[in-house]
Parts: structure tokens; sequence; C-alpha cells
DNA sequence: CTTAAACTACCAAACGGTTGGTAGGGAGGT
DNA sequence: ACCTCCCTACCAACCGTTTGGTAGTTTAAG
């Protein structure tokens, strides 16, 4: 039994329970272990919390600024960006899921911590749609709204998302950037 | 004291801590009552967020089909619908709150009351996209995902959305419509 | 013999929920 | 005017359970 092991079972409760709704009880059942002996391993369950959302946000930003390293155009820096993510969400539901649901969860001490790193996410997005407005191929009168429309759309999958369903991460992904790229509009 | 002061104090505590984190003994003291008390009105927890929920979807759903209604364009119609969704939002964060982000905490015994009247929401929008599209006014090979995208964006507003923005619902909505339309591609 | 990791047993606090009871204000009869 | 009855609204006290967390002990491997 490992920490790591810990804080896999311990995203997954928060995933399916939320965190406040999810007991060290719980947790320590799933790693069959008894709740007393979590506290080897952990100090707290809010630093199970901050530690799953540090973990997440590592991991995403990574892959993240992978694809904004790439030269590529505005239109296909998107798009791949788009897969990065959801294919991100769709590898690690549960983990993802505390990073976009949770995080309300962390006590006021901790989430100064957090935010800051968390907007980085949010810059990211800015700094691709800008890109395309300054290469002439974008048009956008407010490119953080349209960040936040992005992050919105890639967000909310982790509340319907299936992994049984008829589309693969990629297609949604390819299918949200025709939206956003293309519009809804004949032309 | 009424029961409805009760509701909306909850819905209040609800949005701020989330339903697990909220206590009975919170809502009481919101409402200057003792937490025994609150049982003379309300018979538990769980039926205050049922509550809550049935009053959210029921004011929606309502707003949404009021637009629905109208003889507009496929093109205007989606963009009032998004300003009548996104305004409610704003007019109602609590209570919108509570129904996108805390319905997931009712009981397995009351969420098939709900989850059905809340699809009803997501066919409305699919029904305007396709509308649009049979009008050869959009474009969209699969109107249920572009469905999720709008709900999406719109939803993960509440997460984000300040009353002291720059920007109103309306102008807000009004982006976001653009964006769904025209796309970012300049034509 | 040491050490990490697991266990047992426990704690104070908080939880949702229940109970029995009471203060106070009408309503209605006389 | 007075008394009785009932009802709404509220409260203090408590129930059993669960919570996050701590302390001390045993186990097992090196």
């Amino acid at each position: 039994m490992s920490r790591n092991d810990i804080l896999r079972a311990a995203a997954q409760i928060f995933q399916e329970k939320g965190y406040h709704a999810a007991s060290m009880q719980d947790i320590a059942e799933a790693v069959e272990l008894k709740k007393g002996s979590l506290y080897h391993h952990v100090t707290s369950k809010q630093e199970i919390l901050l530690a799953l959302l540090d973990e997440a946000l590592d991991l995403i930003i990574e892959r993240l600024q992978a694809v904004e390293a790439k030269d590529l155009s505005p239109n296909l820096k998107l798009r791949q960006t788009m897969q990065a993510y959801l294919s991100f969400l769709a590898e690690n539901r549960s983990l993802s899921s505390v990073l976009i649901l949770e995080h309300k969860s962390l006590k006021p001490e901790f989430i100064d911590l957090h935010i800051p790193r968390r907007d980085r996410i949010e810059q990211i997005w800015r700094e691709i749609i800008e890109e395309g407005i300054s290469c002439g191929e974008f048009q956008s009168r407010e490119p953080a709204l349209t960040a936040k429309a992005l992050l919105g759309v890639l967000n909310w999958a982790i509340t319907w998302y299936r992994e049984d369903g008829a589309l693969s991460p990629d297609e949604i992904a390819d299918h949200f950037a025709d939206l956003f790229i293309q519009g809804l509009l004949i032309r």
C-alpha cells in the first residue's frame, strides 16, 4: 500500500460522492486499510484534496503547453489543444472531476496556493485565441470571454462523457473545434 | 418565518458550501431559528434539495419555452434563448447553482423524479438547433453534441460570472451567440 | 534489532433527525 | 368579559451515528 494508491482511491471516491460526502472511512475501505492507518501515509483529508488538485494541474498544464509550443496554424493549434484537453479528461476521469468540480472544497488557507496555477490554464486558452487573432485568422472582440466559453464546453463534458458512448474523445473534440471555428451558420 | 424563507436560505448556503458541507444548523442560523424548528416546516434536508431543484427546473423550462414558442428565425431564436437562459442564471444565482452543481447530491430514490425533467432542457436546445438545420440556416452533423456544447458554455458561466463584472448577462450571451453562430474564423 | 506499516481502540465534535413541551394568538361559545 | 380549545411556531434536549483525527501496540520484513 502506497500513498499513491490512497490518492488514486480518494480521487475516485471524491468523484463519485463529492469531497464532503466522502469519508476517510470510505477511502480506507477502498484500499483495504483501517481508517486510522490512512494517517500513516497522509496527514489530513484536506491534504489529499490538495495533492490531487496539484497533480491534476501539473499533468494538464504540461499537456497543454506541449501543444502550445508546436509551430501550428491557429486553427490547428486550437483543434489539437482541445483534443489534448479532452483526451486528458477521458483518460483521467476521476482526477479531472476533482480538479473541475471539487476545488471549491479547499479550505481558504489552501486556496491561494491553488487558484493562481489554475488561472494559468485559462491564460493558455486566451493566448491561443489571441495568437489566432493577431495572425488575422480569428476574430473575437473578447478573447477572455471566448476562452471561458472553450473551458465551459470542455469542462462540462466531464459531467456527461461516458466511455461507452458513440464518440471518442477525439471525435468529440473535433466536433467542438468545428463548432468554435466555423460556427453553426452555413457559408 | 415561512417555508419559502427556509428554501431561499438553504439555496444560498448550498451554493456557498455545497449540499453536503451545509448543515441543517447552518440553515437554521440563517433564518434565525433553532435546528429542530426547521422540521416544523420541512421534513428532511433531502426534501429541501428536491424542492429547490424542482423549483429551478420549473422556472427555467418556463422561460425557455416562452422563447421557443415565438416565431423567430433560427438565428434569433438561438440568440434570445441563450439570453433568457443566462439572464435567469444571473437573476437566480443560488437557485441555479444548486440546479447545475448540486443535483448529484440527490439520493437515488429521488433521482428518477428529477432526471427526466432535467433532460427536457437539453431537448429544448436540441430542438432549436435541429429547427435551424431543417430551415437550411444551420449546419451540424451532431445536433445532440452541439446542444451539450451550448449547455456547457452557459452552465459553466455560473462558476465565474460576477454581478460586478464588466459585461451584463445579455452582453455575455450575445458574445456566446456570435461565437456559436459565426465561429471564430474570419469570413 | 530496527523500522515501516499496519492494527486496535479511542476521542471530542458534529451530524441529521426526533421528541416533548410551551408561548401566544385566534375562534367560538356562554 | 371570560373561559376553553386548538393551532401555529418555536425551542431545548437528546438520540444514535459518523466524522476527522490521535495514541499506543503489534506485525513482518530486512
